[in-house]
Parts: structure tokens; sequence; C-alpha cells
DNA sequence: TATTAGTTAATAATAATTATTAATTAAAAA
DNA sequence: TTTTTAATTAATAATTATTATTAACTAATA
């Protein structure tokens, strides 16, 4: 679906323009993550990593992923990560998430719930349901 | 959008059926669940309840919210809540979430790239972009 | 080369969650 | 009703992921 060495140039230049120098250690780190599909955990990133880079430590992936995301190289998929949270409406709706805050407002709109299902989610998976996330800043939130 | 007297009621059923007993530390923890439309995380939770429950403890609100989900009397709105997750593929797409075993795997499909966005989204909010996720038990993971 | 800023690695600190245990309460049996 | 048993709760300890701090190191610049 993406050209690997396509994605390094990108990513090089996008570190230029960032300011951000590319050291053999962002390289590496976003090399890892690009090749493993599965978009993994910092723990994931360092234990795949350490082989070919034995020195490198904990704080580094966490600190490299953490400047990636702050100047928009990378983005954060699961900016719900830092704590739990419910929903005690159990049919089929949607949600509306607050990036600065992190509310979540729920979305009932019957439309949503009838998207076409691409062939590749059904291919070998079983499909539970699905969600609509929109990613707003709310009112509260823009000063 | 939802009722809460006929919420409260449908929950009590639901805990007979899973064989909870309907605490007043449950009723409550659900209570504040539900009348707080920004799906609140445990603490929030908890701060809110303190007031007419004064003894109630942090596990118990953990520990109750564990078995609502559990038995899916509720559910849990981030299952990728537990591990900072990073994606280096900024164009729109969306998502597989294999809930067992957390993995996530990117769909690129145009189709989905122009759903029709309600009006509360965008009411009051800046929305920044949406996100298909379908959640899945992928093949890895039934046994 | 000297200076400076940026980066890294090691470590300590924090915060959220989970596990453990004892006390309490509720349900079931006698 | 009393006794027994199981479920629930509260308090606490332990764990894990993440963030902050700091000193050493490296690269860029003057």
């Amino acid at each position: 679906m993406v050209n690997i060495q396509e994605q390094i140039e990108l990513f090089i230049k996008k570190c230029r323009v960032k300011n951000l120098n590319v050291t053999p250690q962002r390289l590496t780190i976003y090399r890892a993550l690009l090749s493993d599909g599965s978009h993994p955990n910092p723990d994931a990133i360092h234990k795949k990593i350490i082989q070919e880079h034995p020195t490198i430590s904990f704080s580094t992936v966490y600190k490299t992923l953490e400047a990636f995301e702050r100047t928009g190289i990378i983005s954060l998929v699961n900016n719900l990560h830092d704590t739990m949270r419910y929903d005690p409406i159990t049919k089929q709706h949607h949600h509306i998430i607050c990036v600065k805050c992190k509310k979540i407002i729920d979305v009932f709109d019957e439309e949503l719930d009838f998207i076409k299902i691409p062939q590749s989610v059904t291919d070998g998976n079983r499909l539970l349901g699905f969600k609509v996330h929109f990613n707003v800043i709310c009112s509260n939130c823009r000063e």
C-alpha cells in the first residue's frame, strides 16, 4: 500500500523542515514503526530495535515518538490512551472526541450505521462492530 | 436521547441476568456514568460519587466498571487505552482493531473518506478529521 | 578548535491500573 | 431466625506505562 523507500525519504524531508536531526536512532525508530503494519507500542518497538541497536534506551524511544508526534511526522492512534473511558449506552452509535480535553460525546445517526464495509475488514476477521470517531476541538477548548 | 429511568431499569434487569447483585455502590456508579454524557474516567466518577457516598473506594469503582464491562452491561470506549500506539502514515485512512491482541491494521478506502458528517459533529466544534474503527477478532485470535 | 545546542541513555518520579487481603454485607440453607 | 456460604467492598500493596530529570555524548556552528 505504501512504498517504504518513498516514506523514508519523505520522513527525512519532514525532519529537516521541523528542525529535527536525522540521527541513526530516529531513523531506526521510524523504520521499525513503518515496517510493522500492526502499529506496535513503544515497548514492542524497543524490543524490535534492540537487536540492531543494542544501546538504545527506552526513554529515547518514548521521547522520539513524542517528538515525531508533536511535529506531525507521525500520529498517535489512540489519543484516549491515558485513562479508561466507559460507555453506558450499548446500542450502535458514534463518538465525537475533543483532542484537547478528551471529552467524548455520543452521536446517534442512522446513516452512519450503514456504511459500506470494505472487503479487507471481513477478510479472515470476525467483525464485531464499528464506530466512527470524529476528532474535534470543542467549543470550550478553543480559548 | 436516552431515557434515564428506562436505562436504570434496563441496567437492573441486566444485572439480574448476569448474576450481579444490584448494590447501592453499583447503582451509584452506573448512574454517575449515565448522567455524565462526556464518558468520565474512573477518577472523575469517583470524585463525583464521593459526595453522596463518602466511603466508596477507588478500587470499588475500578472493579465495578470492570465487572460491568466484562458482562456487557457497559462498554469500554477506548480498548486501546493500555499503551500508546503510533501511526507513521498521516494521510486519511481507517483502522481494523483486534479486540483481543490489539493489533491495528490500516484500511485505505476512498468510500469511507466521504461519509456524511452529522450536524451535531460540527455544531460548535472544529472538526479535525474522522476515522472509522472496525472492531474485530482477527484470524490469529480465534483459536 | 571552541562553543553551543540538540540528542541520547540512565535513572528517578509519577500516575493509572491491577492484585491482594480482610472486613463487611447479602443470599441461601438449615 | 440463625447459620453458613458466597459476593462485595474498602484498604492497601504491587505493578506497569509514562514522564521528568540529569549527565554524558554528539553534531552543528562560529
